[in-house]
DNA sequence: TGCGATGTTCGACAGATATCGAAGTTGCGT
DNA sequence: ACGCAACTTCGATATCTGTCGAACATCGCA
């Protein structure tokens, strides 16, 4: 059976409803993908290339891939590109005030280094 | 050398200000440390073999040890006990909001057991 | 002083995870 | 049509992590 039937695996994401409140805050816990949630809190899409990582793309899709069972992030098709945004409503409806909180923790924390 | 000159090894603690975000959320993304702390949070002090959860004493041991290094928690020694209390002030003062928003999408999440 | 209760440390181990390079897929421009 | 750009998938690897049982330390009590 052909690898790809679809422009590439067309990803899963969970319902709001599912989203599992461990899985996010695992998710969060790398500096990583951290980073990439601050990104975009600031700026709500960027094309997965242009995050300011230093990780090889490999490891980048990885990341995303976290992101995206965890119920944090969307992807969006645009010609060879994929656009990265947060699901900050649905994340909202599922637990109040929690995204909110965490970007405000790590930019008022000290340990960023100035994301946006 | 002895192994043990004071009581136990006393257990070091970040200083409030060194309270890393993402040791935090890393320590609250495991089912067990998160029923610790979610138990804690519904009842002030409480000894370390009294938590609801389903381990081994050395691993909860060690569930422990993961708390106390990321400032979620605190030991307080009486008789051959120890207490374990939650540095709710200390984390409201470092990450303004966290703690109680995580407190309440655990339990408003429907994943956890009915704990308190 | 010896025992039981309460926890911790150690050593082992299986499974998860962060990372990379190589190879593959898709779409745009030339 | 060819190649480049943008990502993903695969396979390998080193490290981390959750788990346990065994052994040890400390305290209170008989």
């Amino acid at each position: 059976m052909p690898r790809t039937s679809r422009r590439r695996e067309a990803p899963q994401y969970p319902d709001t409803a599912d989203i599992d409140l461990l899985d996010v805050l695992h998710a969060l816990s790398d500096p990583t993908r951290m980073t990439i949630v601050q990104t975009l809190s600031a700026e709500p899409e960027r094309a997965c290339g242009t995050f300011p990582v230093d990780v090889a793309p490999s490891t980048l899709s990885h990341h995303f891939k976290v992101l995206r069972e965890a119920g944090l992030i969307r992807h969006r098709e645009e010609a060879n590109r994929r656009l990265t945004t947060l699901r900050a409503a649905d994340l909202e409806e599922r637990f109040p005030g929690l995204l909110t909180v965490v970007v405000a923790a790590y930019r008022g924390g000290g340990q960023e280094g100035s994301v946006g």
